[in-house]
RNA sequence: GCUCCCGUAGUUCAAUGGAUAGAAUAGAAUCCUUCUAAGAUUUAGAUGUAGGUUCGAUUCCUACCGGGAGCACCA
């Protein structure tokens, strides 16, 4: 519909210069938008004060103008120009046939083509298997799933990744903790079991065994929890195995991107993009994790995405620089990366910040926190804010609000549909005669059932993902009042 | 010192450069006691400070104040 009134607003335009009533110049971008008030219409556009500048102009005057030329448009209710506005109002006809067209679609409804079947790789969590997941990867998680879900609507083809550092110093450093030598560094429940269960020749050979354990009986179980599904858990250590480290250093070398020093080899990354220098090959001959991580970049582009996510803690923010400056020195295209950087989420207890830490022990689990509040309040928690602010996660007071948290509203609200479409389930309903939809507390439902192709649009385009729980408050309340107003059941007898 | 994120109702969060800054929750008032719940309506309450750009700034720019994160041959 925005893309109608677009259309139709570039063709009144265009009619005015042709009539030589406006001089001509390059049209400007025309932005359709729904205002938030509903008394200024359904749709609006501010073209008219854009163009002031332009036409030397009063805005009203040329609003009116447009509006003259446009005349009427079919499904439209009416066209309005308020203070250089002009306001489109959809019609009853209209939004009744969106009913219709919605129950012919099904669930196909909000699919868009606006993806054009790009592929694109999300990786989000891609925890170190080490430890529990915690609340810090409840909100890449979530939001990874959700953004993934987001781009598959809208048209991508989507591949949901997670990286498993299932090899290097990290390793060690879990072996070592799960032996409890001088060098232990994580602790935990978890580790003293591990220390029980797991024997091996050599501290590497230790933290292998129990880093495997912990992926399967920790974090995919706590993944299943969460309701996420990967498509690929990528090994670190597969990249080693069929030697695709080397093979990026190598190619790093053949461009001209690297250099010894100090018998390290490092990737001249300063003049592309990076703020430093990175090592690639230490002095002890042991490779850094930034070198698999550019080869498991080039295993990413020779897969063939066009686009690459990487979800991110505000704790490695820096790594963006150093991707594509990968990427460059690979000859790929470095705008194909993208990130999303999630700001912190720190506990507090008590109104106390408590340091969450995997070395220390102090964390909260996400398998903890779904079975304090179940899993709709996590994911509906984590969702509903934006990921570029930090996060105070105070686990009493989540406790405590769970009983009147807005999640349990859409719950509600499902369960009331659920209850309905029971009722419904063996009586012949024959529906065809829309026009009965004309309560204003219909009205309004329909109107707001219909925004969703545009939030999964805007969502796949800007990534701010806490606009989904909104939209699903919003249509629960709207349900709820036309439950209220609207008697489905007032004819038959229950 | 440099880089990034954030300062909005009592609280937790929204707001593609637009119209009277929206919700939720807590507060006040009214209704409902249910088509399975925790439902509906009304009401009061906020943009850190100082400039700038703009017809118009919560949004963009600059400085400052405050909170967080990062700046390793760790990831």
């Amino acid at each position: 519909m925005k893309e109608e009134i677009k259309k139709i607003i570039e063709k009144a335009i265009t009619k005015l210069q042709a009539e030589k009533v406006f001089v001509n110049f390059d049209l400007p971008e025309i932005l359709v938008e729904t205002p938030k008030d509903n008394t200024h219409g359904d749709y609006s556009t501010n073209i008219a004060m854009v163009l002031s500048k332009i036409l030397q102009k009063n805005p009203n005057e040329i609003a009116n103008l447009i509006r003259e030329k446009i005349g009427e448009i079919k499904d439209n209710g009416k066209i309005e120009v308020v203070g250089g506005f002009i306001n489109f109002y959809l019609s009853k006809e209209y939004l009744q046939k969106q009913i219709a067209e919605i129950l012919k679609q099904k669930e196909k409804f909000g699919n868009l083509k606006f993806g054009k079947n790009k592929k694109i790789n999300v990786e989000f969590i891609s925890a170190n298997p080490t430890g529990p997941l915690t609340l810090g990867n409840g909100r890449g998680g979530f939001g990874g799933d959700v953004l993934a879900n987001v781009f598959i609507k809208a048209g991508y083809k989507v591949t949901k990744e997670y990286y498993i550092n299932d090899t290097g110093n990290q390793i060690k450093v879990l072996g070592h903790s799960v032996l409890k030598d001088v060098e232990a560094v994580y602790k935990g429940e978890y580790i003293e079991e591990l220390n029980k269960k797991v024997k091996g020749k050599t501290v590497e050979d230790v933290g292998e065994k129990a880093s495997k354990i912990i992926l399967e009986k920790m974090i995919k179980p706590s993944v299943k929890k969460m309701g996420i599904k990967f498509d690929v858990w990528f090994s670190e250590k597969s990249l080693y195995q069929k030697k695709e480290v080397d093979k990026v250093i190598l190619e790093l070398e053949k461009n001209n991107f690297t250099y010894k020093s100090e018998n390290a080899v490092w990737f001249k990354s300063i003049n592309i993009g990076d703020d430093k220098d990175r090592v690639l090959i230490r002095t002890d001959g042991i490779k850094t994790y930034f070198a698999s991580d550019l080869a498991y970049l080039k295993n990413k582009f020779e897969r063939g995405f066009d686009q690459l996510f990487f979800f991110l803690g505000a704790d490695h923010h820096g790594y963006l620089a150093r991707l594509k400056a990968g990427a460059f020195a690979l000859d790929y295209d470095k705008e194909k990366i993208n990130t999303v950087v999630m700001q912190m989420v720190r506990l507090f207890e008590n109104g106390k910040e408590v340091k969450m830490s995997k070395r220390a022990g102090t964390y909260v689990t996400i398998d903890e926190l779904i079975d304090e509040v179940g899993l709709d309040v996590a994911r509906f928690f984590f969702l509903s804010r934006t990921p570029d602010t930090q996060f105070n996660f105070d686990l009493n007071l989540a406790k405590e609000k769970s009983d009147n948290n807005p999640v349990f509203k859409v719950q509600y609200a499902y369960a009331r549909i659920f209850s309905i479409l029971k009722k419904t389930k063996n009586q012949k309903l024959n529906i065809k005669n829309f026009s009965l939809l004309k309560e204003s507390a219909e009205i309004n439902l329909i109107k707001q059932i219909i925004k969703l192709p545009e939030i999964i649009r805007n969502t796949a385009q800007d990534y701010q993902t806490q606009r989904l729980p909104q939209y699903a408050l919003d249509l629960a309340e709207n349900f709820h009042s036309f439950m209220k107003d609207v008697k489905l059941f007032r004819l038959t007898k229950i």
